[in-house]
DNA sequence: ACGTCTACCGTTTTT
DNA sequence: CGGTAGACGT
């Protein structure tokens, strides 16, 4: 191959960072700096110069989608497939390894992936016979606990704790939970990569086999890896295996998830033989936008250090706005985006982030109201809503029958008379009897311990699921669903429901058999191709709107932003203790890490950044009078500019604004919405007013105190 | 077994 | 304020 082709459209820092060939490679891969890029040049290098076998590479990311862009871009560059590479996310990985290894992961070959609302319900069960109070012990907490117990790689007999209540209980859960997922192989998301880890750990053979064959290993946003995770990237390269890894601490939001950013702050002493290559040059920003980002970003303590440049100009200034509330942020939101439109640009260019999904709502409704079409990401995705997982349960209790998971999801799905009291005899009867649901059912069923009609009904139930089992002979996976979906009347269930929605679910039943037809089950020849379905069910629980190509405008969460780019940004709700979250503003970490989101959105940006915030806003049912976030205190005044609400040429979002608040004389003429200036408090903006003439009493949301009422004949305000 | 009422709660999310 | 989960009643 021919090398100039993968350094040719590389600028100096990435080309070092694609050639330098060093046991242990961290490369500070600034926002918008071409990090997937280098990563992707990288491997072509390692298997074109430097002669690496492709099976002896492993590249790791987060997410799907990045696992996916890497492998066509790596394709398209090498001109040959990467199939024989190993490709994929952290969970993927772990997954591919565990099916690999089952017995040896102590794991029956059938077992099942949980995801997190299948882990909610199997702890809630637990809890409910251990007879823990779920109101004093909420079983989210419980399944917080596990996880984080998981992410670190502590079973229960590891936890130490003095006999407090809270780690005791939780410790039992966890205890009681592992054992009820044993029984049913069951596993959930952060037990995937706990014994993915273990089974290199502990079985020597599996050891020296991966650690011999993987030489170089690459991961992707390490600043997000966890405990796990990042034991078990140590223990693949302890022997012989190079490493490469590419992050930015100043990106790391997920430390609330176990996401550890000291993994990266420590690498360089936790390998020998390393280099660290910053990438600095971005690619996506104007010069304005990047100096605001680093700006704010330089606030932060705790960080490796790094510098965004360009050699594009600088742009428009970052405009802040100041809305008077919710409403009306929502409506200049829209009126930019029309504006933006009628230059001729698209709808698609444009994003509008918030730090909370619940600011959407408001926002949503403007652009409906203005026939703007947007997108909303997050959300249920595909696999994920009701009518499919119940389906998908369906068939897991078919294939497994061990999968008590499974079992009670559907057994009175479409209600067949099986209520609790029935359940729990069944429930009792397995405790008895230390069997499974399924085996304990039949039990019940062939002993009559229900009513008759009961009786009859579990009777069939049990009948039911072994002869659609049976049916499925060989019969291609869309058939199958297909075949479940009418066999359990399912479908028939949900015809019965009303209106919209019952549509909306014989659509995506539909379409579960249109994705078990497209299903590709090659990635796992040893595997049935059901089983192979189903997991891919779980580990990719799929996209969350159908009309993606359309378009639109982007809304989405700070967070779900990452990755992404756009021409024009809005960042709304930029006030305290929203931006920075209330939940975030004590704690100096968290500070910081609200920080980082905010670098995080800015850095969005590509041609022209808004930041809104509001005067006034209703929070959960109260006014609130919020002051301007300290993160756009932290931008420099050279680079931002606001908007001046009298300059735009709308009607008033409310009659009284703009109407004259008469002070009793002519100095004394101001406005709803005006800036003032107070020789005490500093710059506000009036909210409210009452009264007239000496009486007359204005409502002030100060920058430095909040909110405050003064009698305006006496307060010295001045307009600004 | 299903619908209605109330009490509670209320960041961020991928796998 | 608005959504939801679980209790309670028909």
């Amino acid at each position: 191959m021919d090398v100039s082709l993968i350094l040719d459209s590389l600028n100096k820092a990435q080309r070092d960072a694609v050639t330098t060939n060093v046991s242990a490679l961290l490369v500070l891969a600034g926002a918008g700096s071409g990090k997937t890029r280098v990563l992707v040049h990288r491997i072509a290098w390692l298997i074109a110069v430097e002669g690496l076998a492709p099976h002896a590479i492993m590249a790791v990311t987060f997410t799907n989608k990045a696992s996916k862009e890497m492998k066509h871009r790596i394709e398209s560059l090498l001109g040959r497939s990467s199939g024989d590479m190993w490709i994929g996310t952290f969970h993927g990985l772990a997954h591919r390894l565990l099916r690999a290894h089952a017995r040896d992961a102590d794991l029956p070959d059938t077992f099942q992936i949980l995801d997190s609302d299948d882990q909610l319900r199997v702890i809630k069960r637990v809890m409910k016979e251990m007879t823990i109070d779920e109101n004093e012990w909420p079983a989210k907490q419980a399944m917080w606990f596990i996880n984080q117990q998981k992410d670190e790689g502590r079973r229960p007999k590891d936890i130490r704790h003095q006999g407090d209540l809270f780690t005791s209980t939780y410790t039992n859960v966890y205890y009681q939970y592992q054992n009820a997922c044993q029984v049913g192989g069951l596993v959930d998301f952060a037990e995937l990569l706990f014994k993915a880890y273990e089974l290199i750990r502990d079985k020597q053979h599996l050891r020296d086999h991966y650690q011999e064959r993987f030489q170089h290993l690459l991961v992707d946003e390490f600043q997000d890896t966890n405990g796990i995770q990042y034991a078990w990237i140590k223990l693949l390269t302890s022997k012989s295996c190079k490493i490469s890894i590419v992050g930015d601490d100043d990106q790391s939001i997920y430390g609330w998830r176990g996401a550890k950013i000291e993994n990266i702050q420590k690498f360089e002493n936790e390998y020998d033989d390393t280099k660290i290559i910053k990438l600095e040059q971005n690619y996506r920003s104007t010069g304005n936008i990047l100096k605001a980002a680093n700006a704010v970003i330089a606030n932060n303590l705790e960080r490796m250090g790094k510098n965004l440049w360009t050699d594009d100009n600088e742009g428009e200034p970052i405009s802040v706005y100041a809305a008077f509330n919710e409403q009306e942020e929502a409506r200049f939101i829209a009126n930019q985006i029309k504006d933006w439109v009628e230059q001729g640009k698209s709808y698609s260019e444009c994003a509008i982030l918030y730090r909370s999904n619940a600011q959407s709502r408001v926002l949503e409704e403007f652009l409906l109201q203005r026939q703007i079409p947007y997108r909303i990401y997050g959300g249920l995705k595909f696999f994920e809503r009701a009518e499919v997982k119940t389906t998908l349960a369906y068939v897991r209790l078919m294939y497994n029958r061990q999968d008590d998971a499974a079992f009670e999801r559907v057994v009175n799905v479409p209600a067949r008379a099986l209520g609790p009291k029935s359940i729990a005899i069944i429930r009792e009867k397995a405790r008895e009897n230390n069997t499974t649901l399924w085996q304990a059912a039949q039990v019940v069923a062939e002993e009559k311990l229900l009513t008759p009609k009961a009786s009859q009904s579990l009777f069939n139930f049990l009948n039911l699921v072994h002869q659609c089992f049976e049916d499925f002979n060989d019969l291609p996976l869309s058939e199958q669903i297909q075949l479940t979906i009418e066999a359990t009347s399912l479908d028939q269930l949900y015809a019965k429901e009303k209106g919209e929605k019952a549509l909306a679910r014989k659509e995506n039943l539909a379409e579960l058999a249109n994705a078990a037809r497209e299903f590709d089950s090659d990635d796992y020849p040893d595997l049935l191709p059901m089983t192979a379905f189903l997991a891919h069910a779980s580990l990719e629980a799929g996209d969350n709107q159908a009309q993606q190509y359309e378009d639109c405008v982007q809304m989405m969460t700070l967070h779900s932003a990452k990755g992404l780019e756009f021409p024009l940004v809005f960042m709304a709700g930029m006030e305290e203790k929203l931006f920075p979250h209330m939940m975030s503003m004590d704690e100096p970490d968290k500070l910081e890490e609200e920080r980082r989101l905010a670098y995080v959105g800015i850095t969005r940006a590509m041609k022209k950044l808004y930041l809104i915030h509001t005067e006034k806003r209703r929070l959960y049912g109260k006014e609130t009078y919020p002051r301007i976030s300290r993160f756009i205190k932290e931008i420099p005044d050279s680079v931002k500019q606001d908007v001046r609400l009298n300059s735009q040429i709308e009607q008033p979002a409310f009659s009284q604004m703009g109407s004259q608040i008469n002070g009793g004389d002519d100095s004394n003429q101001f406005r709803l919405g005006q800036t003032v200036a107070h020789p005490k408090f500093g710059n506000g903006v009036i909210l409210n007013h009452e009264g007239d003439g000496s009486q007359a009493r204005v409502q002030v949301n100060f920058d430095s105190v909040g909110a405050k009422w003064l009698m305006l004949a006496y307060a010295r305000l001045e307009a600004v």
